[in-house]
DNA sequence: TATAGGGCCTGTAGCAACTACAGGGTCAAG
DNA sequence: CTTGACCCTGTAGTTGCTACAGGCCCTATA
C-alpha cells in the first residue's frame, strides 16, 4: 500500500528522474515522506502516474495529459472534452502518418535513384541539392 | 549573386535564426560581412543550406547532415558511406511508421468505445489508466 | 561492528533543433 | 528626417526528459 519512488518507477516502466521531472511540473502532487525524506507513495498516485504513462504511450503530450486528468478529476463533467481532445490527437496522428509516409516514399525514390560509384556521380547527393560547390 | 541572411531564408524557406543557427553549430560557414557587418553570402552557400534544408525535410538528423556533407564534400569517395546513413534512416522511417500506425489503431479504439455520458462513465478515462481515484 | 552495495535526496546542466526575445545599429523610401 | 523594414549579438525559452555531482540512508553480511 506503500510505494517507494522505485516501486513505483518499477509499476509503470518509468525511470526515477521521469517521476520527480512530472513531481516538479505539476502533473504528480507533492506526496508525503517518511522519517528520512523519502517519496512515500499510495495507490492514488500509482494510479495517476499509471493514466499519465498510458497517455504519454499514446502520444499524448503532457500538456494534453494535463487536460485530461483535470477533466478526469471532476466525475460529473461530461466527457465531450475528453473527446475532443482525443479526436483532434487522432487527426495529428493521422497528418504525422501520411507525412511520414511521403518522406519515406521520396527517400526511397532517392535511394534507389543510385546505383553506386564516387560521390561525383552519387545521384542521393544530387537529388538532395543542387549546387553544393562548397 | 551576394545574398543578405533574408534573401537565404526566403529561398530556402528557412528561418533567419535557423540560418545563424546553422553557422553557430558550424553547419554553415562564416560568411563574409559587409562595411556594414551583414552576413554576406554567395552561391555556394546557398547551395550549402539547400542541401541541409532538403536533407532535414527528408527527415535526416543534423548529425546526418553533417556526416552528409562531410561525405559529398570529397567527390573522390565512393558514395557508400552516403548509402549506407540513407538506407538506415530509411529503416528508420519505416519503424516509425510501425509504431504511429499502432498507436494510431489503439487510439482509435479507444475513442470508439466512447458513447457520452458523463466522466464517471467515459471509456476513454477509463482506457487510459485503472484506479485513477485521486 | 564495520562496511559494502543499493536506493534515495536535491539541484543543476545537458540533449535536439530550433524559436523568441531584448536592445541595439543600418538603410531606403516618402 | 523620420518611419519601417531589415540586420546585429547574446541570452533564454521550448518539450520531455536524462544524466550527473555530491551526499544521506538502510540492509545484509563478514
Amino acid at each position: 500500500m506503500a510505494f517507494t519512488i522505485g516501486d513505483m518507477g518499477k509499476a509503470t516502466a518509468t525511470k526515477i528522474e521521469t517521476i520527480r521531472y512530472y513531481e516538479k511540473i505539476g502533473l504528480l502532487p507533492k506526496p508525503a515522506r517518511t522519517t528520512s525524506n523519502y517519496r512515500d507513495y499510495g495507490q492514488a498516485e500509482l494510479g495517476r502516474l499509471s493514466f499519465i504513462r498510458r497517455a504519454r504511450d499514446l502520444g499524448f503530450s503532457l500538456y494534453q495529459v494535463r487536460t485530461l486528468l483535470s477533466i478526469s478529476g471532476d466525475r460529473s463533467c461530461d466527457c465531450e472534452g475528453i473527446d475532443r481532445i482525443a479526436r483532434e490527437h487522432l487527426l495529428e496522428v493521422d497528418r504525422k502518418l501520411a507525412d511520414l509516409a511521403a518522406l519515406r516514399k521520396e527517400l526511397k525514390a532517392v535511394i534507389d535513384s543510385c546505383d553506386g560509384g564516387t560521390v561525383a556521380d552519387c545521384r542521393i547527393i544530387e537529388a538532395l541539392g543542387p549546387a553544393l560547390s562548397s
